[in-house]
DNA sequence: TGATGTTTGTGCCCAATTTCACAACAGTAA
DNA sequence: TTACTGTTGTGAAATTGGGCACAAACATCA
């Protein structure tokens, strides 16, 4: 159970994804093609992906929706609440706390943090802005695992470190910058311009 | 040249953008592991990349810089400014206005479009928010063949196929929704809670 | 009970991707 | 010229990931 792939951490993503969503209208069983249906991924590679922690599903029969969400909620760490740090309370930092979705999937977004004094203090929603220079401190009390970098490029490394200080293991960064971080600590890279990069490359000359 | 991996594809936009900024420094000749230096990718990597577009640098030399990022924005059809069409007036349609790297990397945001009444008309930064309806209309002109989906799940379906109708054919979907379009239409979803998720899986039991 | 139809879990193979390793090339210096 | 250092481009090996295909498990119904 140690070695799963990436691509299948992100699919679990989508699956638990898709279960939340036929839980709620009230489909108790799943096949693994009814999750081909839903989520446009093969339904063997569905059932190989699960097969890297278990067994999950019924011959015959098929998943249990209920208990599968559930499973996989534990597998990805968010049967409860994962407490997240926010970094640069810009433009995208407060699109991202306005964003509903990352609660439903059970990430909260607990303190928001910043360098400008004119932006510390104030509210964004029903959060506080505070200073980048309490971090750590604030940290200890909130024991949050995960924080989310949006500050300029520039920054990012500094802020990176000092996340790690406060016992940050998870980052997830949108600054355009690679970060240097300690072994034990995992990042994830967003870039919207290498995504819009990748399109473009496959339109035709215009 | 007409079997190039995506990852491939990702990379290329990764080195782009260490080479503009190696460029503004004033640096005019690269090697490989200067580019694993920057990017962390690494350096036979880099040199594999290329090698499917052709020759690119000269042995016991390395690469120069200008010429190098010169044809990768060739490759990757930003040697002139790619026009894009913004769906989605909201939270992180805001912010991806305000986003001025993209503009650097040669995408730009020539229009928006909502269906909100109590937002067509109003302007986001200096572009004037229009009516989703308009969007073939609008469109004729434009001739811009990347468009961006930031509306809430229920509406991107739809949404992609007005922007298919209007003569798209490449989508940046930032809906957590499966979308599902002719062929010749290139799609890249952006899921910000399965990269949080992938993040979490990683965590010890908190 | 047995026959029939579904659906899972996984061994196995193939395709895609990464990494290695080295010949070929370019410069430099004696 | 020769020797030596540095660096590319690329076949070939190694690794990784995806999907087929089938035995085994389960349900249903006569
Ligand atoms: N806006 C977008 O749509 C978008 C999209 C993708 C990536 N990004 C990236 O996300 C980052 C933020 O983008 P943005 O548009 O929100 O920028 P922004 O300028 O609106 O916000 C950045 C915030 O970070 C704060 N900040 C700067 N240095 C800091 C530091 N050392 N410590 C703490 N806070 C600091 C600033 O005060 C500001 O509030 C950038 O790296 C950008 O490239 C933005
Ligand atoms: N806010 C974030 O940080 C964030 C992050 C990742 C993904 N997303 C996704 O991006 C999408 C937008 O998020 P948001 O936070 O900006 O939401 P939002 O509610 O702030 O904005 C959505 C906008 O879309 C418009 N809209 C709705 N239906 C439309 C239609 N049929 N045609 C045209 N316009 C329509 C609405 O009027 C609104 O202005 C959502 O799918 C969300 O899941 C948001």
């Amino acid at each position: 159970m140690n070695k799963v792939p990436i691509p299948t951490l992100e699919r679990l993503a989508t699956y638990l994804t898709a279960l939340i969503e036929l839980n709620c209208r009230k489909i108790d069983t799943v096949s693994s093609s009814d999750i081909e249906q839903a989520t446009g991924i093969n339904a063997a590679q569905f059932r190989k992906d699960l097969s890297y922690f278990g067994e999950f599903g019924r011959p015959g029969i098929g998943y249990d929706v209920e208990e599968l969400k559930a499973r996989l909620a534990r597998i990805l760490k968010v049967e409860q609440a994962q407490r997240v740090l926010l970094v640069g309370a810009g433009n995208l930092g407060s699109a991202l706390i306005g964003f509903p979705v990352l609660k439903a999937q059970n990430f909260h977004i607990v303190a928001v943090f910043d360098n400008n004094y004119n932006k510390i203090g104030r509210k964004l929603w029903d959060l506080e802005i505070r200073d980048i220079a309490e971090l750590a401190e604030v940290n200890t009390e909130l024991q949050a695992q995960i924080g989310i970098i949006a500050v300029p490029a520039t920054a990012a490394q500094q802020v990176a470190c000092k996340l790690v200080e406060a016992g940050v293991k998870a980052i997830l960064n949108f600054a355009p910058a690679i970060l240097r971080l300690p072994e034990d600590v995992v990042v994830r890279n967003v870039d919207f311009g290498q995504e819009l990069a990748v399109l473009a490359f496959h339109l035709t000359e215009s």
